[in-house]
DNA sequence: TATAACATTGAAACCGGTTTCCGTCAAGAC
DNA sequence: GTCTTGACGGAAACCGGTTTCAATGTTATA
């Protein structure tokens, strides 16, 4: 049905020019009812829609951005992707997906490739790693740029960002447990360089000085976020003699916290009765390991959509206006208003609008960061059934 | 420092004209070697990179190729789009990714919105559910298109498939069980309407009565391949009188023996001592739940790579040709030769050129099915330690 | 040696839109 | 009843490549 028209087709069906034409399909102001009615009409009668790639070339700007991630078999990849797609299906820019391999030592050349094809209008940089610098660079150079990336402080980044308050959050699972009666509450640790497991680590003390305790060295871990470093730190700590073991551990990752299960398991140890556990992050798996993991949500979904929100806010200020666009004329014609008026939302909570908002959370320097919050989820690993 | 030149500027800079550097990039035969030369240190020494969306209007094929997948939080998809983007990282395509919602009833708007902007040059669809029929109708149109789809018979389909022998996939799963010794085996089938559940099934019998057992219709359970249908057909079975129980139970999938190993945990049924289990899928949790579980694995990450390689294939057979493309030039300049002499190869055996090859799996009327194997792998669900 | 055939390369058309520039026409100002 | 102003819409330039067509210089053929 609808064969390779093109806008020329349509002005000359409509008996108007091509100019015409364009300045109905983008909704340009000063164009009468009656022109603007004629156009529509042959647009939906003919299913028209608009070559991608030619708009792309004469407007300058192609409705396309860039996710840059980390494998997806990666834990909180894909929710955070699902989030951004949920978000990307309502309006008309598409996703163009870079999953990456960092491991890969030419991946800074992967990028470079990426970029310079000049094909996204902005990118979101899903847990960078080490690529960061490199990525700030073309930031810096213009490219529009949204990271989620809890590496480093919030404060060292000149791009916008979108993260979870990672101290609280320690000071959540910790608070837990001490509300729990624990005393001896152990903390593994995630790799100093992050900045996420410091801030948890301080949550966590945090928590435990308002208790009116003070961290106690012996029951900090050292973890490498996996679960083989979590397997490892449980066998240093179950092979301590018993009166030195803690009560409770708060694991600053789920990752981890499976190690921990698995050596508990083996080593035929009962939790949460012998030992509580608290995770961090609240991967999928969490909620279908033995026993259930209590553990720290990251509003994973909830941030890749805030993420490409203000993503696609620099890129086009109205990509979520209700804009008469061709694309909308199909489908089942007639109907074609309804999705283009519901302005998506990314959560629930219809705070549109941050970024013109006074109440926007712009840096001093103007740079926006977005910290969303986490919540406890209370499962078996810290209380018994 | 790659600001944005255009050919124009490159031709001007090298003293040819437009036609030749576009000749050059494109690795024309009939080019002086001086005048490729000439032209090619010029690009490389402004990084030049020609610009995608023109290319795309001129040449008529953008290098997009669309994915569409159900939300990546199902699990197998992201393994899938893993083995998608290592094969795509290697070539100059990009994937665009439609991760589309199938519950929403107006998917076959998305679907129609997507495609009619025609930026893909082709689809893999991965998982569509009832979306079959209409994407079937934009494959009739002549959209290239490769499905991963285990809902019907591959004979039914008259596009390119690649899937596993679910059928081959049940007999291992069964013949496991019987190799230990189990004689009372049971079967949690799935959906009777998914062409996997039935073959999974039948091989489920076949190996039965090559043991000289008949299928004992008490053994049968029905469930609908998520974790709460598993739930329910272990509660089921648990209820019966002890002697009623089998000895061990093939579930049609990994989801649904997460349900079944929840519930045995919480009646205290020991697995594999009182019961063993054995899946099928090996999803990623499937090696962390506890006990780990014995299941078929289906090479995600693998049919995920033929399948976009086939697809490849179909769009441009050249798509991994050592071309000298303008792409490479960039980077570290003089090793670009590098990474495109390295063909990608989707697995490590070496079997590209399947679709040149006699030996390819061309069914009769043409279309081409690849049938990848699925493998046992143990684990103490089936085996105590 | 004249000519056909071929290898190279430039000029120009084209891909399908957006946007600038300019002419037309009608309403409001003087 | 002219002149100004602004709304409206058509013609044409432009976005940055690819591809067709034709011209040129060479080499093989007769």
């Amino acid at each position: 049905m609808d064969e390779k028209l093109t806008i020329q087709d349509i002005a000359r069906l409509a008996g108007v020019s091509k100019s015409s034409v364009s300045r109905v399909l983008n909704n340009y102001p000063a164009i009468s009812q009656e022109l603007r009615e004629r156009v529509m009409r042959v647009v939906r009668e003919y299913n028209f829609v608009p070559n991608v790639t030619a708009r792309g070339l004469a407007g300058g700007k192609t409705r396309l951005v860039g996710v840059l991630t980390p494998p997806l078999t990666w834990p909180a990849v894909p929710e955070m992707l699902r989030g951004v797609a949920e978000y990307i299906e309502r309006t008309s820019y598409e996703m163009v997906l870079y999953s990456v391999n960092f491991e890969n030592p030419t991946h800074t050349d992967v990028v470079d490739r990426i970029l310079s094809l000049r094909m996204v209008s902005g990118l979101l940089a899903i847990l960078p790693c080490d690529l960061t610098p490199h990525l700030l660079k073309h930031f810096e150079r213009g490219l529009p740029m949204v990271m989620i990336n809890d590496q480093e402080p919030p404060e060292r980044f000149p791009c916008p960002w979108v993260g979870v308050d990672n101290r609280t959050g320690g000071y959540q699972a910790t608070r837990h447990l001490l509300d729990l009666g624990y005393r001896r509450i152990a903390h593994v640790m995630g790799p100093k360089r992050y900045y996420c497991a410091q801030e948890r680590y301080e949550g966590y003390c945090q928590a435990l000085r308002e208790a009116g305790l003070e961290p106690d060295p012996e029951l900090l871990l050292q973890g490498e976020f996996d679960p083989a470093s979590g397997r490892r730190c449980a066998r240093e700590l179950f092979a301590r003699e018993r009166k030195r073991w803690p009560e409770a551990i708060f694991v600053a990752n789920d990752q981890m916290a499976y190690g921990f299960l698995e050596v508990a398991e083996e080593q035929g140890i009962q939790i949460p009765q012998e030992i509580a556990l608290v995770g961090f992050d609240d991967n999928l798996v969490s909620s279908h390991v033995r026993p259930p993991l209590t553990t720290v949500r990251q509003p994973f979904s909830q941030m890749g959509a805030k993420a490409i929100e203000l993503l696609l806010k620099m890129v086009d200020p109205d990509h979520l206006l209700p804009r008469v666009r061709a694309a909308e004329g199909m489908g089942n014609a007639g109907a074609g208003m309804t999705s283009a008026t519901t302005a998506p939302s990314s959560a629930a909570d219809g705070s549109d609008h941050q970024l013109r908002e006074p109440s926007a959370p712009y840096r001093s320097d103007g740079t926006i960061h977005i910290q969303l919050e986490t919540s406890l989820v209370v499962r078996a690993s810290s209380v018994p059934a």
